[in-house]
DNA sequence: CTGAAAGCGCTTACAG
DNA sequence: CTGAAAGCGCTTACAG
């Protein structure tokens, strides 16, 4: 029924280890068999059986890719998914299978569901959410030496391979194109402060002031809920300073929209009177009537550098990789204006 | 270096058989033997190799989800993810993994990539986006026998196993929702006629407005492009006819965005004068300044489903599954009241 | 209730 | 440049 290697060998009057050679590419065959296991190989459509060269060859070709894969992540959470398009966009372009590890389904605890991912040679490498990073987990996957990665920058000092964004760079991004644009008087609208990645930009935001030769007032900071009606109030108070801003960063889409309310309510015009910039072009910016300026995070390709550096940690096992990447770009749109264009 | 079967059989001085019965738990081993394998297991840490296991029993114990995982994807479509979650939460309680199969990514034609995946036997079913159902790719399967099922009817007559949302009873739900609120002339909010998920829901609303005995004004139909300011327009235009409606249904979550503010501008209240319902809780319900009454579809639960089924179908082969599910519920927030509510 | 043995379908030194 | 043969680590009739 199912053809083998052994029935390509038959036909093409080979040996299984010469077909072997030519489905693997590696070793030297003469062109004229090449070419004719090639040919049959084609004409009984054969395809190798993966299992049988999983354990010949002690690998599978497959990577995990372990986080919570509960009801309703992906809108909380979507970005997560992007960089799991990124991965596959990568590993599948590499012949690499991406199998989702859910630690979230199944009551045992995520070090028993990796060390078991990691005893039954089911994966050659995996890609974990860096919230999943502890030391336990570290010590595990340096014991056996298992090429890892981690989404996002584990809290402690490590030995884990990981790779992250730069809030900082492109709170940095924010400020640069505000300032270019002419705004002086910068406020910034962002979560609590209980928000690692708001945190991170707020540190980026105060960092690129002071670069720019800005100052950086309190009263232009905002700490917000994410509740539309909090936010467009605490947007309106600042608007209402009595030296109020001429731009505003909003460390999320959300904030964005609650904030761009309170501007047109107070009726000032954008970008003329105050230059807006965010982070997250997902999901509000389609919503609001006149579209944000954005930076943008390029997810999908965080996702391809942590499935190509994984790839090459598989191959060289003594590569270390921690990294920031993912560099932020500008979307301009309407709410700010880039003076003096070069073009 | 890693420890085998064997080793767990010298170990409990019994066969390799042995073992392997009393990790697969069928066969019978006698209680007292079953102890001291398993105890033997646990002391040295001993985790089966899968793919060892997996050639011996022509079963991978994994199932693919295929689709394009193009950049973006999750924001353009969260519900897909959501419903991979559902699936992926399915199968790790079965004991099976999910490994993904990009379509998108390596320039072949899904069929080949089809065939590759059943020819190598590297997975006991799949699960497809059902816009990749042809007749070409039922032939495939069906010619293989290869368990499978499609996330979304396929547009022609087919022995392919399937499962869909009815989008015709969400639509019932919202018009019985809004008319035990009272509503008694609907408008109805909708994309482009091409759309059809929304010509479902508009089916839905024409079958359930006749059979409350409602009439289904032309004017109160409007067909919008994705445009959040041709939206508000579109609802303005409805809002100031002679006869206005008193209850709108928006086929999604940026309808209800731009038909919100154009109920507010225009100075109505909600839900006294006017009441809404939406489809889609995600993402936009946080953005609006009144939390909209939402149909929410649950579609984690149709993974859930989905890969319930397909285990079944895995198990019995001669088992055909075509049917609706996810069933719509009503999530009620501010912008409808129920009159005389059952306490 | 248990074990010897064949087999799953490949890959890979090794010898020639 | 090619092939014989061992081996990867399990499972499963089959016999006892």
């Amino acid at each position: 029924m199912t053809i083998t290697i052994k029935d390509i060998a038959k036909a093409a009057d080979v040996s299984t280890a010469t077909v072997s050679k030519v489905i693997n590419g590696k070793m030297y065959v003469s062109p004229a068999t090449r070419e004719n296991v090639l040919r049959i190989m084609k004409e009984l459509n054969y395809v190798p059986n993966a299992s049988a060269a999983n354990l010949a060859r002690r690998s599978n070709k497959t990577i995990l890719y372990a986080d919570n894969f509960y009801k309703g992540a992906p809108y909380k959470n979507p970005h997560m998914f992007d960089i799991i398009c990124g991965v596959s966009h990568e590993l599948s372009r590499k012949g690499y299978h991406l199998s989702l590890l859910n630690l979230d389904s199944c009551g045992k605890h995520p070090k028993e569901l990796f060390e078991e991912a990691i005893l039954s040679h089911s994966a050659d490498g995996i890609i974990l959410s860096g919230v999943f990073a502890t030391p336990q987990i570290e010590r595990l996957m340096l014991r056996y030496d298992f090429p890892q990665i981690c989404i996002g920058k584990p809290d402690f000092d490590t030995l884990l391979s990981w790779i992250d964004i730069n809030n900082m760079l492109s709170a940095n991004l924010a400020v640069e194109h505000l300032f270019s644009c002419g705004s002086r008087k910068i406020a910034f609208m962002g979560d609590h402060e209980t928000d690692k990645i708001f945190m991170d930009r707020l540190r980026g935001f105060r960092a690129a002031m002071e670069t720019v030769g800005l100052e950086v007032r309190d009263e232009y900071i905002a700490y917000n809920d994410p509740d539309i009606n909090a936010i467009y109030e605490a947007a309106t108070r600042i608007l209402e300073l009595s030296d109020p801003p001429d731009g505003i960063i909003c460390t999320n889409g959300l904030m964005a929209v609650g904030t761009i309310r309170a501007i047109e309510v107070k009726g000032l015009s954008v970008p003329e009177e105050i230059e807006l910039v965010a982070f997250d072009d997902y999901p509000y910016s389609p919503a609001v009537s006149v579209p944000p300026t954005v930076i943008d995070i390029d997810l999908f390709s965080l996702g391809v550098q942590a499935g190509n550096l994984l790839l090459k940690r598989v191959r060289d096992p003594a590569m270390l990789i921690q990294t920031y990447t993912a560099l932020p770009r500008i979307l301009e749109r309407d709410t700010t204006r880039t003076k003096s264009k070069i073009t």
